[in-house]
RNA sequence: GGCCUGGUAGUUCAGUUGGUUAGAACGCCGCCCUGUCACGGCGGAGGUCGUGGGUUCGAGUCCCAUCCAGGUCGCCA
């Protein structure tokens, strides 16, 4: 039988001790037990630290016995003198001060754990992951979800203070399968019917702008049955915010506000705002991203036209061809990135796209290029001089359509600036980017999709284009970068029901089609909606951010894998069939499969 | 779904051209130690080498298939 805490009660965490010659009480898990013979040392830990608890054979023979059972993870509670030791640690805060214990109880044994509950960790994720209740002991993971909690904090206060409500929207919805799959649960009460669990509470806290609810807050738990990515969870949670009469800069300022606060809450950092703007034109010219990393330089150069007769075919017909050839220059980079390397590079632009990677290796005198024997007297020293490329430098080029050239320049520049280690480690640039097309030409389905959702207010001076020029059609929605990761995403909303109407005619959906999908919020819109926008802020990758952490795993309490299973319990799992009967799914069909 | 990387004691890893009984460190167990703090010393236990098949006199090592995990592309309005 395990001892009761009976006549105990704690008096403090364990990195929290204090009042030398006091008697206190501490309780926590054993993170190590030191035995000398006739002296015994334990750590013990709780999620403020760790404070040394001392045995002696001489002065407290009988408490010295039961700490000799003693054995890591045990979860212990002592009564005890606080003192000064003898020898100081000075790696932990209590390093000073030790507890002389005179009453000890074992609350609970542990079996040896799988694996060492030690910060720098080396097990492997999938064993950690597992076993989560363990790895959760770490100070790391611990530490993280302190944080998590801090961000929830500011978030709540800071909003609340400016007016926000908090207001819960449904988990079970409608599916509206735009985008991406929808996580669906099958009706019990109506036969082959589904509910599916919110992407985002998007069309909810719309309606709740059109109730007159002004300002809305919801730390919203969000779904998306797509496959997983260290930075992607098929379960998180966004920061929601919606809010009436206010335009984008509004909204900006506002948000501005938000991260200052937050930084210098949480890490003590002062973040300069307003924060730097680039529209997505820009952001994809110079950076061949709409989240671009402007930690470093390495921007996009356009040499389409120094090559557009150029006796190399690949760049001028791809300029012919509408296209563009374009380059980024690593300085000093021609000792890492060596023939080979750039091999390497090749075959990763073709990866993603690109038929090809064209390149200049500046190392002798004469640089060693890739398509040298093509080009006319003077013109590649043309090209290398407009790229402001010297010796020692590696110009990297790509010829193909806009559509390709930008983006696959745009991985490259982030691929070779991590290899180079231009890419600075600390530090934190957020970027808005303004002003995204509305419409994007899908190919696989010859239509355009709404590149945000199909709620997002046009600018006012591209309505005329609706019609006749939809690619040119920019929106008012824009998202926050950070450091090459996308933080944040939101628009203005329309509240037109006949400009509604109308973007959802441009977008493909029939009559029929808008009334069952979206019937309902075309109608909330004919009652009067006042002008409003608002935002997600991806909390898990927010908390990553601060805690620096390298995986959204690091900073979710229970997060799942790539496959979206989780470990520790082995979900999703099978079910009985009397469930399965009630809800109308045939179990033939599923043990078929 | 494609591609890449990995899977050997509880954990992290090593393991030669394919060749005797598969090693180390940490952890675990036992004994010793009164100022340790990654304590120390001595001793010990612990392995279907992810799984299945193949090549071979002989496979942890080579081949094929498969499973699991991670990364990445697709996907993620």
């Amino acid at each position: 039988m395990a001892d009761t805490m009976q006549g105990l009660r704690r008096t403090h965490y364990c990195g929290e001790v204090e009042g030398i010659g006091n008697t206190l009480t501490v309780a926590g898990f054993v993170q190590r037990v030191r035995d000398k013979g006739g002296l015994i040392f334990i750590d013990l830990r709780d999620r403020t630290g760790i404070v040394q608890l001392v045995f002696d054979d001489d002065t407290a023979p009988e408490v010295f016995e039961k700490a000799k059972q003693v054995k890591s993870e045990y979860v212990l509670m002592a009564q005890g003198v606080l003192r000064k030791r003898e020898s100081v640690n000075t790696e932990i805060k209590t390093g000073d001060v030790e507890i002389t214990v005179n009453d000890l109880r074992i609350l609970s044994k542990a079996q040896t754990p799988p694996f060492e509950i030690i910060n720098d960790t080396k097990t492997n994720e999938e064993l950690r992951l597992k076993y989560r209740y363990l790895d959760l002991r770490r100070k790391k993971l611990q530490d993280n979800l302190i944080m998590r909690h801090k961000i929830a904090k500011v978030t709540r206060d800071y909003f609340y203070d400016n007016g926000f409500l908090e207001i819960e929207t449904p988990m079970m919805m409608k599916s509206t399968p735009e985008g991406a799959r929808d996580y669906l649960v099958p009706s019990r009460l109506h036969e082959g019917k589904f509910y599916a669990l919110p992407q985002s509470p998007q069309i909810y806290k719309q309606l709740l702008m059109i109730s007159g609810y002004d300002r809305y807050i919801q730390l919203a738990r969000c779904f998306r049955d797509e496959d997983g990515r260290a930075d992607r969870q098929p379960e998180f949670t966004q920061i929601d915010l919606e809010m009436s009469f206010m335009d984008v800069d509004d909204i900006l300022e506002l948000t501005e506000g938000y991260i200052k606060t937050l930084l210098k809450e949480t890490l003590g950092e002062d973040v300069q705002i307003p924060l730097p703007r680039m529209t997505y034109k820009d952001a994809m010219e110079r950076f061949g991203s709409d989240k671009p990393d402007t930690r470093f330089g390495m921007e996009i150069k356009d040499i389409s036209d120094l090559v557009k007769n150029s006796g190399f075919s690949v760049f001028s017909s791809a300029v012919a061809d509408g296209g563009s050839v374009r380059a980024i220059v690593a300085d000093n980079a021609a000792g890492i990135l060596t023939r080979k390397e750039i091999d390497k590079l090749t075959e990763f632009v073709r990866g993603i796209g690109a038929k090809g990677l064209a390149y200049v290796r500046w190392v002798e005198d004469v640089p060693s290029c890739s398509f040298g024997k093509f080009m006319a007297e003077g013109e590649l020293e043309n090209i290398l001089d407009f790229l402001g490329c010297k010796k020692g430098d590696v110009a990297l080029i790509v010829a193909d359509k806009n559509k390709v050239t930008l983006p696959v320049l745009g991985a490259l520049r982030t691929k070779v600036g991590k290899q180079i280690g231009i890419v600075p480690d600390g530090g934190f640039n957020f970027l808005w980017i303004t002003e995204f097309p509305f419409f994007e030409w899908d190919e696989e389905s010859q239509s355009w999709l709404a590149m945000h959702h199909p709620f997002t207010m046009p600018m006012e001076e591209c309505l005329d284009s609706l019609d006749n020029d939809k690619g040119s059609v920019r929106a008012k929605a824009f998202d926050l970068v950070v450091n090459g990761t996308e933080l944040c995403s939101g628009s203005i909303r329309i509240t037109d029901p006949e400009l509604q109407e109308k973007m959802f005619r441009l977008l493909g959906l029939t009559e029929e089609e808008i009334q069952a999908k979206f019937g309902f919020l075309v109608d909330a819109y004919k009652y009067a909606a006042p002008p409003h926008g608002g935002l997600g802020i991806g909390l898990d990758r927010l908390t990553m951010m601060l805690c620096g952490a390298e995986s959204l795993r690091d900073v979710v309490a229970f997060p799942k894998v790539k496959d979206a299973s989780e470990l520790m319990s082995g979900c999703p799992s099978d079910v009985d069939d009397k469930q399965l009967e009630e809800l109308h799914i045939r179990t033939v069909d599923i043990k078929e499969k």
